[in-house]
DNA sequence: TTGTATGCGTTATCAC
DNA sequence: GTGATAACGCATACAA
């Protein structure tokens, strides 16, 4: 299967009766290489499955041409396209993206970014656990390489961050609610201390306020990333606070609503209204259809792996924001 | 923001009054160096901010510890949970991913496989575009890097694969709509020419002949990868052939179709049933909740990794081809 | 336009 | 257990 007898420039250099400075000019396009004589070294080239070694050529530039893409996992519509956005530009700057998952545990995002402080990568694109105290992690691999954030950011941290109007968006979503006359509305969250998790809770309280609605802390629930253990809470907080309405901060919680809702008889929208963040592509073909609040998954990685090339080009320090603007799509499950 | 003094192998020794050889032994955890020695060069290093540079060994150990994924896309759930499966096996061997997507385009497959052939990656995973006539591309890769393919193969290409019952799933899925009653029971493919392609015809055909109906070339839909226009092609296509069943071998064809139902006011299953290709994890939120044929996404990759690391540090060739069951889920769409 | 010489930061071989 | 030295394969400054 492999080709034993690797040749390197040296051996093409000889075969080709040339020093192996010219072998080299020829892959670069370099201007001072005669036309002919690259042709030449490009043919044996191909003829004798030649490519110049990219580990040396990396090491000698001081350049990978690659970048890290870390992410809490893919099972998620919202980090496939991102991810999506982000290879596309990297692949037009003739990057490379190795991609990572962190399982929105800070433990292996620690662990990855270990890893990238050895000049792997060029650059980091993250969207963060969020967890822990103090992101020391993230300072670290700054001193070393530059990183943006993409949705969940550090706020701690300085650095490009392209985010969406959380607040403002989830304020509307949960008007919407209200205005449709939800009196016991409720907002789910993952965690409510990570920053998508505090804006969104922030945006939903406001909108109670701002609706004359009291605030009541039994109505906010804290779930997880299982879903066995969410439908778990959810059937009991359904039980027990009987909320009218739901605003879920991630989509996993709305659909788990709806199989607990399924299961126990329970109404959409008759009974609770409900809407929620989402990236799925199919909202309208379920049972009801799901009213969403809808985030630019491809732009937000596209701006992101923009504002890094930027930061890796220019090599300067910036600490730029930019908020891009999700859409609300009102379907059946909040009406 | 960055560390502009970067320092290397050599003045670390120096400020520690050591040779290069002793440095480099202590991140390497070899057997004969001091322990005290080694502790002393680590916390120096991490003091320092020293870490060893990955492109200078991976040039002298001529190792990368990278493979690359080169997948269609990942909007969708089936190449999000294979990704998973393979980065978790990559990251337990220590090895990173590089990811890559070709957008079903072969043009776009060559251009990758073809900036594969310098030994960045020690091997590739993929799932191909299976279009075009020679895989020429791949077997150039070949010659330089170990492949392993999953799910989407080229048949011509020895080399691990890992693929499912395509043919069996595909005739119990077919089957199924008979036994419920269907007399014109459709198939709709992307690409009838590819690997799984042809399998999942070939279990439709198959199936209707075990059953005793009589194939109708006019009952097969050749589709594409864009939603408007296969909202085009399938609405025309019920209009015109009237099918009273279906069975998608790609979920995007299935869901196209309930949203063409859904428009035109046609029932399912009342006046057409449908069972598809899937990985969704919500097919039982959908109206009607959808029949589903479920690879198991995330084994195939972990064993397609598996595979590749055999390959990798076994050093030999395997035309070893691994077939995984699918699961059918019966749902109301075919009832 | 081409060649020569040197260095990129490691690891491996061999001494000591 | 540690050090000196030669690769690893390429890119660049400089000379020709």
């Amino acid at each position: 299967m492999q080709n034993k007898k690797k040749i390197d420039i040296i051996e093409l250099a000889k075969i080709l009766n040339l020093s192996k400075s010219t072998i080299s000019r020829a892959f670069r396009n370099s201007s001072d290489i005669n036309k002919h004589t690259r042709q030449r070294i490009l043919d044996k080239a191909q003829e004798l499955n030649y490519h110049p070694n990219i580990y040396a050529s990396s090491l000698r530039k001081r350049k990978s041409k690659t970048i890290a893409i870390i992410i809490p996992e893919l099972a998620n519509n919202f980090f496939s396209k991102a991810v999506n956005g982000i290879e596309n530009i990297a692949r037009s700057n003739n990057f490379h993206s190795l991609i990572y998952f962190t399982d929105s545990q800070v433990k292996k995002e620690i662990e990855i970014t270990k890893n990238l402080l050895n000049g792997r990568v060029e650059g980091v694109i993250i969207s963060a656990t969020g967890e822990g105290t103090e992101p020391l992690h993230i300072k670290s691999l700054q001193r070393n390489t530059p990183v943006v954030f993409f949705d969940r950011v550090y706020d701690e941290i300085i650095a490009p961050k392209v985010v969406t109007d959380d607040y403002e968006s989830s304020f509307k979503a949960t008007e919407l609610l209200l205005k449709n006359g939800c009196k016991r509305t409720a907002f789910f969250v993952i965690n409510k201390n990570i920053s998508i998790g505090k804006q969104r809770m922030k945006g939903y309280l406001d909108a109670l306020k701002a609706n004359g609605c009291k605030h009541n802390d039994k109505l906010i629930l804290n779930c997880c990333n299982h879903f066995q253990e969410n439908y778990k809470m959810i059937s009991k907080f359904l039980k027990k606070e009987k909320p009218d309405g739901i605003f879920a901060s991630v989509e996993r919680l709305a659909t788990c609503t709806y199989s607990v809702c399924k299961d126990k008889n329970i109404s959409i929208p008759a009974d609770i209204k409900l809407i929620c963040y989402s990236s799925i592509d199919i909202a309208d073909l379920l049972a009801p259809s799901l009213s969403t609040v809808t985030q630019p998954a491809y732009d937000m990685g596209a701006k992101a792996a923009e504002l890094l090339f930027k930061q890796i080009n220019e090599q300067q320090i910036s600490d730029e924001k930019v908020t891009l603007t999700s859409r609300i799509d009102e379907r059946a499950s909040s009406q």
